[in-house]
DNA sequence: CGTGTAAGGAATTCTGACACG
DNA sequence: CGTGTAAGGAATTCTGACACG
């Protein structure tokens, strides 16, 4: 029901050179945006980028809202509400099966 | 019904390096396995080798196999033979079709 | 046969900075 | 603000070869 944790679209194993010929962008602006905290990619031993499929979906989605004249700062503030209404999600999600638990409920 | 062609699995994204770390194996290992052709990396511009996750995982069966003392020629030739069956099958789905274009079939 | 390793070179990536605006 | 670029260095990958067995 929930995403599968060890989905392969969330491992991060690509390097920014494939991740610059996957979207188009250039690696400056890839780093860029890592910078403005917009991505966050995992890094080798060495110290080398490694991002998600996720994340180059995201990095799409970054790049055609910057098109749109939307700053970093803007799309920063987007994804932090979108994050606190999924843990709003979860919480109430949360809050529901400790209910169940409680009192019992009939899954089906 | 068809594996999606635009699979992420079957995107070829990762290094070597990584493919070593995900698998266990060694970069020699990996290589050696491509010379006996069992695996297929792209190559970049450069010329440095993309798996795709698909990929890693016939390497880790490719590994259990060699452990097991399955000799790398066996292993091409079960490679050969699925491949002609998966051919024999969509062969005859494609028999199957022309027969339907040509009488006609009710799908449901 | 399958794998480790040292060797030398080429491709990849990294950071900090200057530039434009 | 967002992005290009030249700079120097470090990490990554490549190939062909010798070694063991």
């Amino acid at each position: 029901m929930a995403a599968d944790p060890s989905s392969f679209k969330e491992k991060k194993v690509i390097t920014i050179g494939i991740v610059s010929e996957l979207t188009g962008l250039s690696e400056r602006q890839i780093r860029y945006y890592e910078e403005r905290k917009l991505v966050f990619p995992e890094r080798t031993p060495g110290g080398s980028r490694r991002y998600s499929f996720v994340d180059v979906e995201q990095l799409v989605e970054i790049a055609n809202k910057i098109e749109d004249g939307v700053q970093t700062y803007e799309i920063r503030q987007e994804m932090i509400k979108e994050k606190k209404k999924h843990k709003d999600e979860a919480h109430k999600k949360m809050i529901q099966g400790q209910l169940n638990a409680r009192f019992g409920v009939r899954k089906y």
